[in-house]
DNA sequence: CGCAAGATTGATAAAGATCAAGCCGGGTGG
DNA sequence: CCACCCGGCTTGATCTTTATCAATCTTGCG
């Protein structure tokens, strides 16, 4: 049986919550805000290169990512976003984008305007709040990225990178009896580790044979989480996912 | 002949006021700041992981760096910080650290408690938003780390690594005749680029025996630096040092 | 003088890249 | 309905890059 639908309509709420304590007003607002959605195909730029970014962007649904292009023609992707994820929250400081951003699969987004940013500020400080820390947490994941990229093996890199992914998808819902939706083909997968396209393959059926990794067309499956994580040296940490604003 | 002393005593004056326009309160706001501060000997923990962050700090002199410690005693480097550089303007939003930071060589540094911050949020908006925009920029760095680290030959990755150190110390008015100083060993090199000691020794040897980079102890040279960025494929643009706000 | 930190060298092994096919499944146009 | 085409996955053979191991060298300094 194939699971169509594992995300829950509101991800970025479910993220969010993680980030501050939301009341029912906030949790309203955030709905309303992913009222009005756009649709893009796959492959299609949200931003590029040089441009001057306007909107803040919240992905609803798919696979987008943030990446480079190199001399070469190769593609660097440094960030991959996934539903209920933000995406430059701030950036009307700096003056250009040094990098482009593209959906890497059909997706649902939502463009956040310069108003509702500066409504929230004004009326929604915890959502402000949160949205600060989701900034931070892809921060620390980038440092995790170095870390991975430049450090592990290749088996390893890729354990780590499908550890971290179940993990966010877990916190939007997304993970049901170990598996989640994720539409990553193996040159993706190249690009955001550094590896070949075979390597990446035969490393990921040996995954596969030792039972720590299934793959099914988008469909992934994790059968012992901890195992995984324990042999990628995976520690959750630099997620952030502790709700610390919860006690105190 | 060595050079002893080459970085301007207010280094992180010269670096923000590439964020944004600073006014001569500014500057003398920012010189009081810097007037208090703190020798630390090299191999030194400013923070250390799990603990809670509180200070923001600044280093004016010597070089530290952001790592983690991996399960098999290897360290990996995700960031260098240099004079002038601030660090977790922002961590008291998150709960803890999710890596450490420590200095690499002795240096000279300032603390810069929570009371001073909320002063300068309410009374120097441009200081803040250079802030921002430093904290913005050290983001866009990590980005290029990751392509770097990842997608890059053993050659190319040191090449990059020293141009992008080379324009950084540039800003801070501590390049003089394409020779900087900083202390980096080639221990250290390998730990930021994932490298092995012994295969850094070599590439840089090739690199000085190409006449692009000239290193004798802590003083760096790079002859021709538009050659070394060409080989590397450096684009300097994620540093955003346009002084876009100046038109406008 | 002798030590320690850092740089260098040579020999060998392993990880991963590259090249060149082949395969499989789903969509499409005749 | 079927041939074929294309994107994505798989395989085998071979070549490069980089790691590892084990010394040795150099230099500043107590």
């Amino acid at each position: 049986m194939e699971i169509r639908q594992m995300i829950p309509s509101d991800p970025h709420i479910s993220k969010l919550s993680y980030g501050a304590a939301l009341s029912a007003e906030d949790c309203a607002e955030l709905r309303s805000i992913a009222a009005v959605t756009r649709a893009v195909d796959g492959g299609i730029d949200l931003i590029s290169v040089t441009e001057k970014p306007r909107n803040v962007h919240l992905v609803l649904d798919g696979l987008a990512c943030r990446y480079k292009m190199l001399e070469d023609g190769r593609r660097s992707i440094m960030a991959l976003l996934v539903p209920g994820d933000f995406c430059d929250m701030h950036v009307a400081i700096l003056g250009s984008m040094d990098h482009s951003i593209a959906t890497l699969t059909h997706c649902t987004v939502v463009e956040i305007g310069p108003d509702k940013i500066h409504d929230l500020i004004r009326n929604f400080p915890d959502i402000i709040r949160a949205m600060w820390w989701a900034t931070l947490v892809d921060e620390a994941t980038l440092r995790e990225w170095i870390v991975n990229n430049s450090h592990r093996s290749a088996r390893k890199r890729i354990a780590h990178l499908f550890c971290e992914l179940y993990t966010r998808m877990k916190t939007v819902g997304g993970v049901i009896d170990g598996t989640f939706r994720l539409a990553l083909t193996q040159a993706v997968l190249a690009d955001i580790l550094g590896l070949s396209l075979v390597h990446v393959n035969r490393m990921i059926q040996q995954l596969r044979h030792e039972g720590l990794l299934a793959v099914q067309g988008a469909q992934i499956t994790i059968p012992d989480f901890p195992a995984l994580g324990e042999m990628a040296g995976f520690d959750s940490t630099y997620l952030h996912l502790s709700r610390h604003w919860a006690h105190g």
